[in-house]
DNA sequence: CGACAAATCTACTGGTGAGTATATTGCTTA
DNA sequence: TAAGCAATATACTCACCAGTAGATTTGTCG
């Protein structure tokens, strides 16, 4: 296998890592188009066929690069799915207080959600989903639920979090920290960060006069 | 017209405002069986004739009463949005602090969304209406949302709030009361009653102890 | 009575869209 | 060079579903 490659000079010979990285880019490509239309019309209003003319492409192209219709939203969602889990890794392996902790969580969380796979995760319920697909995707959220509530019940524990109830206090957050994936338009003035830090900072803070 | 009408002996010749009655009733029924089948499946996942099947009537009595399928969203969301309306209206009359005007609201807000109808017009995004029906419905709903973002800037004028982003926390308000829409099981312990406090409660106190 | 309207059905049409069968082209490898 | 595989297309099939046509029943009103 040749390992050289001229930088300047590039060959239209792809090696067999440079056809993997083709086939990749060209699925992506395919799940990025896919995403935008599933969040600006709706899943069940997006055909495949949609999806591939807006790529130049035909529809048997889509199936084989991920199967099926379902697959293409697994996908989406899984992708929506993974910051959220990696923030949350972060979030449990970090030093500081409870408060401290879960706010830097909330942030990307919220960050997070205003994305094209983020707004698609967030939109997308069980019902659009075969039974073991939704199990499988519910699973992985309560996982980040869990985490939430973690921090919180820790950042109780610690003093730097008010006695709330925990359970509530998730919901809420989560709740709150979500919505912006129907609303937020990414071409508006707010940019997701400052909607981030906006939110989160109110829901620290809460409304009542200290 | 006979006024008069033996309480206990029902006769079976109904009388035309009987007979209005029964219209609406069925009608009623039929928005009941729908809504609670796109809560369940979705709006493109369920079938006006399902939904006919459920309540042993055929497809063209639903068309009878209802006139197409948008007709029938349109009218379950129109219901889950009046008692909003409604609540917004009496917020705005009331006498009180900021504060306690907007609990009182927050809290009618949250248990609305949480019956059958408030779910589907939470859920209902603009992507399943046709443009104008939805130009309508999101008219309304930015209604609430000023009355929303109202109280909450009277009750940073009277002192009652703390001097917050008003644009800010309304929308994070709006998320956190909006999403039971999404979870909440009403076959579950906890009643809306029960949520809607908790959730309000942790809002307007925050997270960080006092 | 006879005409009309309300309520309801069965049986259809027409469109849409997921998924497939099959052909073509060109690269890779034995 | 032949076999095989990857990538892609065209042109289907099949199911489902919104909406409609037209018949039927029944109660109402002149």
């Amino acid at each position: 296998m040749q390992t050289l490659e001229t930088k300047d000079a590039p060959s239209p010979f792809r090696t067999r890592a440079e056809k993997m990285q083709d086939r990749a880019d060209k699925r992506e490509a395919v799940l990025r188009a896919a995403v935008r239309m599933f969040n600006a019309q709706g899943f069940h209003a997006t055909s495949l066929d949609d999806v591939a003319a807006s790529l130049g492409i035909s529809k048997p192209t889509i199936y084989h690069y991920l199967g099926n219709k379902e697959q293409v939203l697994i996908e989406c969602v899984t992708r929506g799915l993974e910051p959220l889990r990696s923030a949350a890794e972060q979030a449990r392996a970090q030093a500081g207080s409870g408060l401290e902790r879960l706010r830097r969580f909330l942030i990307d969380y919220a960050r997070t959600n205003m994305d094209d796979f983020g707004r698609c995760m967030v939109r997308t319920g069980d019902e659009l989903l075969s039974p073991a697909s939704a199990a499988s995707i519910r699973a992985r959220k309560r996982e980040i639920d869990a985490t939430l509530r973690a921090l919180i019940a820790e950042g109780i524990a610690d003093g730097s979090i008010a006695p709330v109830d925990v359970k509530m206090s998730a919901f809420a957050l989560a709740g709150a920290l979500n919505w912006p994936a129907r609303w937020h338009d990414p071409a508006g003035p707010d940019s997701p960060e400052t909607i981030a830090t906006g939110l989160v900072d109110m829901l620290i803070g809460g409304l009542a006069p200290r």
